[in-house]
DNA sequence: TACTTTCGTGTAATCGATTACATTTATGAA
DNA sequence: TTCATAAATGTAATCGATTACACGAAAGTA
């Protein structure tokens, strides 16, 4: 009783059967133009909502849609999620989250209990590359669920993708540095496995020569995004007998931490030594000394993500679309970096 | 064909019923162990999985669970989710996400959305109060539906909450700033409609009154959540024949634009005044000024909010609990309010 | 008048699982 | 041997909606 009215109950109240109550409230083909406005009304009446998990088993789509990020708690995935959510709302899609703590176990776990749930899509920035996770990936593909990467992806045939460009933001990054006057850059890296880190070493790799200046792989340093862990780094720089004028680094929190510690041993910023960080976390911009980034535009991240799903599930059974969304960085410059300017 | 095995597929070819099959894969009641091994055996063989949805239907459960917040890209709720998530996955269920914008009309179409979609639960913060949101609440509860709020609650019977005292650390906040010395601290406040920010207010008012400090209400500015009105109340006040000594603010962020402005105008924090926000975003430890705020322990409340629902749906049919649980917030006293320590 | 359309509605299958009840078969007791 | 009991499986309803097909009545046509 408690608030749950079928179309069987108005279909009984009515004496008629559900199926024309189910017409009716569809609009459905034919039906006299009296019932449809009475079983509306009495619908109106008894309070009746349509039940989505049997529309869901009927046909077989859920109308959610699966979001597997390696943590909810970092401004750039939430705010992902968040232009995501925006976009698929109207049309009346619900998003399921999904974190995989960067556990390769945890994202397979993940993508089966979203397939489980018959999720109509899924949308992932992924935490590891590994010959498990491609079997997880196809089993997406083979029961046809759109599948789309975002920011961390997989070199899949026939998956659509949303990056930005990490290769030219840490292009102008570094050749913003090297117009500075910067001429021994050093860099702090991530794993390199994952293409955005890859393509963040390569785009600064690129720009040095490009300048003529020398390439000096001691100065590249593969770490973890943890400002303790951009201090101990820097530390280790600034110790060397020959240290770097500037510092690109590919997570804001490690740079963070080299601006620490730079100020700890008494350096000056930006005359000193520049500092350019990447993702344009909130903090930068607030930092007394602002930190020059790269912005990924997060949100037009989401939204995109959203709407090449939309696009996919419009053509599902009759086109096969595979898109590749490359998004365009921006360099914002600000104090840390600007030798020159006031701003 | 495309990956969509059924317990009827495995009856199929063992020649046994659908029944049956599915008491094998349950381990359920009395089923030969023999057919069970056999069972289990095809079934992975087939690369059979379970259709949720299906149960879902059957027994009345989605094993989801709608969380609504006003929006996703802030450090709080997206921790908060972030622990609602950890804690409610190993028991099998699936956080949809809902963000209301702030906007009351989306507020009630969430909710609606949300049970139609048959969730088992709803925890959500509210984003305003009025007489419709109390309709929807009261659907809610209409259709046994678990629903719990957490930080930003509305006082509803029969409702579990999970909250911080706000008036608490209010308190505990403005009381430091007296201890440092300030005898004249202002309050950057927010639509006290909203508990959380009334009871700032009082705690705050409170502490004034206990130490036998005079309390004015003209020091008391309502205002939104944003650097930019933060500055620009901070310099109404600063314009003032009287100015204060300190500032206390609901917010981390206008807290901040409090730091740009009296920084503009030349003054020295914390000596001239000392500052002291809420909520203890990422910024405010990371600034070189860093700022004194309030912890609200975003991860914890996320997981306790989990757990009071897990031990409701427990007990749904049995008991009835209405919790209200209370974390305490954590005074972080920082640079931008300590005249005395190095701290 | 007789026959074909058209319109509106009812019948029943379907989605994939669970489960109360019925039925068959095996087992043990007398 | 015979019957009661237990064990294993089958039958069919159910969750709530949609929809192909069937059917009767009304309307149109010759």
């Amino acid at each position: 009783m408690s608030g749950k009215t079928t179309i069987y109950d108005i279909a009984k109240k009515l004496n008629i059967t559900a199926a024309t109550v189910s017409r009716a409230l569809n609009n459905n083909s034919k039906i006299s133009e009296a019932t449809r406005k009475l079983v509306m009304e009495t619908a109106a009446q008894m309070n009746y909502k349509q039940n989505k998990l049997a529309l869901a088993l009927k046909s077989g789509k859920s109308n959610n849609i699966g979001v597997i990020v390696p943590r909810l708690d970092s401004n750039f995935f939430a705010t992902v999620i968040r232009g995501i959510e925006e976009e698929l709302y109207p049309h009346g899609f619900h998003v399921i989250i999904c974190q995989t703590r960067d556990d390769k176990n945890l994202e397979i776990e993940n993508i089966d209990a979203l397939l489980n749930a018959q999720v109509d899509g899924i949308l992932m920035s992924i935490s590891n590359v590994s010959i498990e996770q491609n079997e997880s990936f196809k089993r997406i593909l083979k029961k046809n669920v759109p599948l789309i990467f975002f920011d961390r992806k997989a070199n899949i045939n026939g998956v659509s993708t949303v990056t930005i460009n990490d290769f030219h933001g840490a292009y102008e990054a570094t050749k913003h540095l090297i117009n500075q006057g910067c001429k021994r850059i050093a860099h702090l890296s991530n794993n390199r496995l994952i293409e955005i880190f890859r393509d963040r070493y390569l785009g600064y790799k690129q720009a040095i020569l490009d300048s003529g200046l020398e390439f000096d792989e001691s100065i590249v340093i593969e770490t973890i995004s943890k400002v303790e862990e951009g201090r101990k780094i820097t530390k280790i720089l600034l110790n060397m007998d020959n240290p770097p004028d500037a510092i690109f680094s590919s997570s804001d929190f490690t740079a963070l931490g080299a601006i620490q510690e730079i100020k700890a041993q008494g350096l000056k910023i930006p005359q000193d030594i520049c500092v350019a960080g990447f993702a344009n976390e909130p903090f930068t911009k607030f930092m007394e000394l602002s930190i020059t980034s790269v912005d990924q535009s997060p949100l037009e991240m989401g939204k995109m993500t959203a709407k090449v799903f939309l696009e996919q599930v419009r053509n599902n059974d009759t086109i096969k679309i595979e898109k590749k969304v490359i998004l365009k960085p921006k360099l914002l410059i600000r104090k840390s970096s600007s030798k020159n300017s006031n701003e």
